[in-house]
Parts: structure tokens; C-alpha cells; sequence
DNA sequence: ACCTAAAATGAACATTGTTCATTTTTTCTG
DNA sequence: CAGAAAAAATGAACAATGTTCATTTTAGGT
């Protein structure tokens, strides 16, 4: 079984860095904080890792499972297309502001200009994507596939746009139930179509 | 005329550093290099600004002004608000994809933690939503200013999650024609709603 | 028990943003 | 216009950062 010493210290370093995240967000996520915090050298996070960002991917990657999860979760205990992608926007927005810097470092995250995102990653991504290409082939069955992913996307975009400019309060507050009920609107606007 | 002196420093430094970042994006805009472009030294930056933060606050205020210019025009060339509404998404989208880096640094500069945005850059960010609400308030005259402030807000928060996603190309890549008309039949919807 | 390969270490390096004592320039004043 | 005072510009120095690598420590197999 190859690789199990490395997975014990990456995931050492992935606690570490996970408990600096949920203190003081993405930006305080430093080789020097996180090593302390894992009680390890300095060096040990280039063994494990091929280097920060990469570390960065992997918190990326348990926030997803996470998010994926409360989706799915969701979605299981609603019925009807339309209330599912209810549902999918209102648990999208819980988990984004139960979990405000996790979430955010999803987003926030830069790859190095010229460094492409993995592709498992990328995957990683898609499959959320496919939570909502799934309540969509419901909801209208005779779109094509490729429209279907188009629309998709495009829903998880608008939804995304709406909830990350609430929680980042770049304008002016907001109260919470006035984001749920707005975000319902939109669903039910969108939906109600041509 | 007090400032006049450093006004000819600030943009100096402003046109120097919006070179590097139409060049090479935001995460290439480094005080040496910024300084050393405007050809002056690097401690210069420092008393024309406050720091480097304040500086890329002063670039987003020029991109933010054209911006708010180019959906002048567009609405100005329109006649009906479901139509002006339209410009606008497509504006925003033109605008987005013709001037892909500086409009990326509007949202991806973030202030260092517990240091506020000025207001009057916030002010620049009301003024953009406010040609929404302008557009709004002909197309549904009979919503309160509050309700029409939010329903500005979403309508903003959806269209730029849209354009945001589709250039950021995290997910597959898109054909522009395909985003232009995904944003029309997006508005065509929600306008429709009841 | 030895040996080898893997892993861990932390000192050293390069690159950042920022500060500040010093020098240069500008502006005011007599 | 001369000289002083104020303002601005300078670049060396500092602290904080990500990353590398020669060295040391540890693990596992024969």
C-alpha cells in the first residue's frame, strides 16, 4: 500500500490548514502558519505537496465533497423538479453562510498565471454541476444534452452571482431572509420561462 | 491649487500600473515593477498613494468610470426597458470580454482583512447599480425603492455571475455567440415572470 | 544488525510590500 | 533674487513570504 505514510501527513497538513482557513480566511493560509499548526517542519509541506496552491486544491477538494453533499442531501427530500432546484439554490446559500470562508476560498483561489487547475479538480467542479443537470433533465426533459449543460451552468452562475454578492456585502447589508426569498423569486421567475 | 503636484505622480503611477495590468493581470501589478514602468523610484509610490492597495483601488475607479460610460451608451441607444435591460447584460458582457483584465481586478482585489473599502469607491459601485434601478423603475414602476434596489441587485448579481463564470472558463470552454444568447434568453425569462 | 531508500528538517535564498533617514526639488519670504 | 523652510523623491534596509536543498533522521527489507 504505497503512498500511505505521505497520506497521514498530508492530511495532518490539510487539518492544519483547514483550522487557519475557518479562523482567518484564504489569505492567512501561510507555509509557515500551517506547518506550526501541524506541528511539523517547514519542508514537510513540499514532500507532501507539490506546493502551496496544491495544498490550497485539497481544502478545495473536502469543501466540495461537503457542498456535494448538503446538495444531494437536499435534493433527496424535496420532490418535484421545481422544488428541487428550489431546494438546490436555498441549500447552496446555507452552506455558504454556514461555511462563509470555506466557501469562499473555492472561488477566491487563483491558480499561478500559465498553471492549469488539475484535472481532477476540474471533475471535482463538473460534478456539482451535474446536481443540477439532473433536476434540469427532469424539469424539461426534451432539451438536448448539450443545452441541458448549458443551462445548467447557467442557472449555477446566476445562482452563485446572487448568493457570493449577498455574503460579500460589497453594497449595502442584507438581511438573510430577504437573500432566501429573493433567491426564490428568482427561481420561480426563471422557471416559469417563455 | 493644493494636490496638484502629486495628482501628476498618481497617474503617472495609475498609467503605468494599468499597463502591467492589461499586460499580465492583477497578480503582475508589483510596486517595483509599477514604479520602475512610470520610471520613478519606489519609495515614490508611497507618497502618491497609500499604499498598493489604494493604488489598484485607483485603477478599478478608471476601469469602473468606462464601464459605467459603455452602459450609458448602450441604454441610450435603446428605446422600452426590457429591451434597455438587455443592452445592459450585453454591455456588460462586450465589456467584460473586450477588456477581460481590468475587469477581472473590479472583483478579484480584495482589501487586506478588517481594512474597509473607502466609500467613495463604494459609491462608484452604487453608481453602476443604479443604471439597473434606472432601467427598472420604467420597466416596474410600482415597486417600492427598497424592493427595486434589491431586485437591481440580484438582476446585477446574476447577469455578472453569468459573464464571470463564462470567461473564467473553469468549467468547459464556451463559444461567445453561445453567452450572448444564454444572457438574452436568461433576461427573457426572468423579465417574463409574473 | 546492517543497508538502502524514503522522509523530514531547517537554514538559506529570492521576491514581495513597506518604512525611513537622507537628498533633492519646490515654494515661500524678506 | 537669495536663502530658508517645506514638500517630495529616493533607494537602502527590513520583515514576511514561498520555495529549495544539503544534511539528518527514520522505516523497511534481507
Amino acid at each position: 500500500m504505497p503512498g500511505t505514510k505521505r497520506e497521514i501527513m498530508r492530511e495532518k497538513l490539510l487539518d492544519a490548514a483547514e483550522v487557519q482557513l475557518i479562523a482567518n480566511g484564504l489569505g492567512a493560509l501561510k507555509a509557515r502558519g500551517i506547518t506550526s499548526e501541524a506541528g511539523v517542519s517547514l519542508g514537510a509541506l513540499y514532500t507532501a505537496f507539490e506546493d502551496l496552491d496544491l495544498l490550497i486544491l485539497g481544502l478545495n477538494s473536502r469543501t466540495i465533497a461537503e457542498l456535494h453533499q448538503a446538495l444531494a442531501a437536499a435534493v433527496s427530500q424535496i420532490e418535484g423538479p421545481s422544488y428541487q432546484l428550489e431546494a438546490l439554490a436555498l441549500a447552496y446559500l446555507d452552506f455558504a453562510a454556514a461555511n462563509p470562508r470555506r466557501w469562499a476560498a473555492l472561488f477566491d483561489h487563483q491558480m499561478p498565471p500559465d498553471t492549469p487547475v488539475p484535472d481532477w479538480h476540474l471533475a471535482e467542479h463538473g460534478a456539482l454541476l451535474a446536481q443540477v443537470e439532473a433536476v434540469l433533465e427532469s424539469l424539461e426533459p426534451d432539451l438536448s444534452a448539450d443545452m441541458r449543460a448549458l443551462r445548467a451552468r447557467t442557472l449555477f452562475s446566476a445562482v452563485h452571482g446572487i448568493v457570493k454578492l449577498s455574503l460579500e456585502r460589497r453594497f449595502v447589508a442584507l438581511e438573510p431572509e430577504a437573500v432566501r426569498a429573493e433567491l426564490r423569486d428568482f427561481l420561480r421567475r426563471y422557471i416559469a420561462g417563455p
